[in-house]
DNA sequence: ATACATGCAAACATTTTGCTTTGGC
DNA sequence: GCCAAAGCAAAATGTTTGCATGTAT
């Protein structure tokens, strides 16, 4: 492959490790090793993970931290909005960091489970504001996957 | 309220219970009490039922399914693409009939847990073709949530 | 009569909470 | 040293399976 495709590759704005970290202080939470496993590894991932794999991957360097703990930080890296749930119709629950500016949307396979990540640009995220005006919803943010057969298995 | 909100009301191109009954029967399926019940149920249900409201609704009249019929029941009207599931953030899984032309997403409240029906033409439904080209994937389907602040709660 | 479907019970998975101990600040 | 956070264990919740019995066809 040249380099066509890449040329296509969107830049990923992440936050990166300092800058979550300090939204972390200043919200008067500590720093520990267990955090920092953690985030290092939402960093990493190439797609949504569930507790187990955060802990499994978070474990791998010196912080092992317990399960407990994942559940603990990611419940509330959901309400300070640094991370989100993805619905895969798994049976467990599945996340991912929250990038300051891009937002993208997933591709579920029915078949093998393969998660494939949208590049495009949302197609909802312009609707939003007109949808809030509408029914008279505030602050909304929206969740959108796409489930069907992936090149392999159909 | 005169007829202007009226006027907005979008036609509910449902199934039928009898179409339903049709679809179940050609797969060889048996049309049991339960079976019935939990459709009727699912009929009249004005926002996603999660397998336990199902149960209790479809026991009102003499039927009663058992809640492991509840569940084997959903889990094969999904596979038949007769029902889908519905994302609501909630510890459990939410159902509602899919209707055959139509297709609508939904609002849910961070706050109080209410659930609103969007009735515009979704903005995604036009780009699902595109998406199946782009990345190879076929028989797409999409699930679309919104999570806001409801009017009462914000 | 013959499968298919149900009901019941038990297994399983995942999420959540309580409480003691540890460690960041 | 103080108090938030981690670890451990146990409970709560939700989902799934096995098997004997019932019932639609």
């Amino acid at each position: 492959m040249g380099s066509s495709a890449r040329r296509h590759a969107h830049l990923h704005t992440r936050f990166t490790l300092d800058q979550i970290l300090a939204r972390l202080r200043s919200a008067g939470m500590r720093i520990t090793k267990g955090r920092q496993q953690i985030l290092i590894t939402l960093l990493n991932a190439k797609r949504p993970l569930s507790l187990h794999e955060i802990q499994d991957a978070a474990s791998q360097g010196s912080g092992a931290p317990d399960f407990t703990t994942v559940f603990r930080v990611m419940n509330t890296l959901e309400k300070m909005q640094l991370v989100q749930q993805v619905h895969l119709n798994r049976a467990s629950r599945y996340y991912e960091l929250l990038n300051p500016e891009e937002h993208h949307d997933h591709i579920v396979c029915t078949e093998c489970g393969r998660v494939t990540l949208m590049v495009e640009a949302c197609p909802v995220q312009a609707y939003q504001r007109t949808i809030e005006r509408r029914y008279g919803y505030a602050d909304l943010k929206h969740s959108l996957e796409f489930f069907g057969k992936c090149p392999e298995c159909k």
